[in-house]
DNA sequence: ATTAAAAAATGATACATATCACATAATATG
DNA sequence: CATATTATGTGATATGTATCATTTTTTAAT
């Protein structure tokens, strides 16, 4: 499902597309589609050619490797862009994008985009401010992955789904167990025992995907050691 | 040692300033100061306020996070910016700077810096470009860290001083074995006891912190596995 | 030089977690 | 509905690497 649409009159802007003028705006909603991804759905693919930015108006997505060796590097939620990195000066995707949840995506002609950052400086602006938040996250991932037992990075990835991505501490996981092994770099069997553990001792209930954070302190705890 | 500096004559300017026009050199000359760091000094340290932007003109800077778990999150040379991240945007710093050789260090006022992004679209394009860069880096390293076992991790990381650091195959490592344990997520012990077994296998020859690589082939099979 | 202090090497052991094997449950397919 | 397929659970075992203990070497200080 593909549909032209008025930038002008978008809600969920970018902070870096807020400072952009009417004129500005028309112009990208002419270089521009908005697009609808289902659950699952491949948005962009490690190997392909990148040729626009990627908008994430709405949904859940992960950035991950392919391969036997594959890996989520990270899930996000949106509004925000997606992997500016791999498509801004690269001409090939370092990595590929899954929807998690129904997704509504931007599809962004990367010459306009430029443009944007040429002719106005606060979106320029945004734009850095948007790239260095991402990779002071990532220290703080690439720190925390490598200090944590897999009870840690479990409890913490928990928190995380329900903190930062559904926002109420009863929500179905977006993955699989071996796509959360993957996650948290671990095995699926880890993953289900460590669960069965955590519901055993009434910290979160779970059944299949649905799941219930009882205790969210306890997590945390665990999430900190 | 403390030296103002003519920033027009510069000959190791980033990538960014060399789009400055000779008047905005003249501007960051007088916004700017030159600072010498010897081996093992802190250039900034987490916590504290990060009132500079710094650029790193010659030398090894290691950037790390402090305390009981701490964790050597990049190794870089200059020239290049360090840590726009935790100076940009935020009050206060994320994370340490020690140089690891004797380091040529620009600190610029934030201002400056930032009224170069609003006045100068090529600079700011050419900082976006580098903070996309340092972003994939990112993402590659904590893929290969996670994937590769101990052996894998050291071999990389031999590669990575030999190739990117000093370009040589012979070279004194700049870490002890206690930091290269914390630079590739494993222990003093185990860094031993691999670069004896390498040495012992006549991949690398060893002696104290003086390397020389013998096979650079064997390292890198090691490094993919 | 002599002594103290720090860094590195090395062996023995412990432990977290991966791997393997298989059972069971859930989901998809003809 | 039956059957195939895929996802998950769980026990037994293997293994890489951390931890602990001790020795040796290197570096720094008096």
């Amino acid at each position: 499902m593909t549909s032209n649409i008025n930038c002008n009159t978008c809600i969920i802007k970018s902070s870096a597309a807020k400072e952009l003028n009417s004129e500005q705006l028309s112009a990208l909603g002419k270089n521009c589609v908005q697009i609808f991804f289902k659950k699952g759905d491949v948005i962009f693919k490690e190997g392909t050619f990148s040729v626009n930015i990627t908008y994430l108006r709405e949904g859940v997505v992960k950035l991950h490797t392919e391969g036997k060796s594959s890996q989520i590097l990270k899930i996000t939620k949106g509004p925000g862009y997606l992997g500016i990195p791999t498509t801004f000066e690269e001409k090939i995707n370092h990595y590929s994008a899954t929807a998690l949840e129904d997704c509504h995506i931007c599809f962004i002609h990367t010459n306009i985009f430029k443009s944007f950052i040429e002719e106005n400086k606060k979106f320029a602006y945004e734009i850095i401010v948007e790239l260095c938040n991402s990779e002071l996250e990532l220290f703080q991932k690439c720190v925390s992955r490598t200090k944590k037992n897999v009870y840690g990075r479990l409890s913490h990835a928990l928190l995380f789904f329900s903190e930062k991505i559904y926002e109420t501490d009863s929500f179905n996981l977006p993955l699989s167990r071996d796509e959360l092994g993957n996650f948290i770099n671990t095995t699926r069997e880890s993953v289900s025992r460590v669960l069965a553990e955590l519901d055993s001792k009434k910290i979160i209930q779970i059944k299949g995907r649905q799941l219930k954070i009882l205790k969210p302190e306890a997590l945390k705890e665990l999430s900190d050691i």
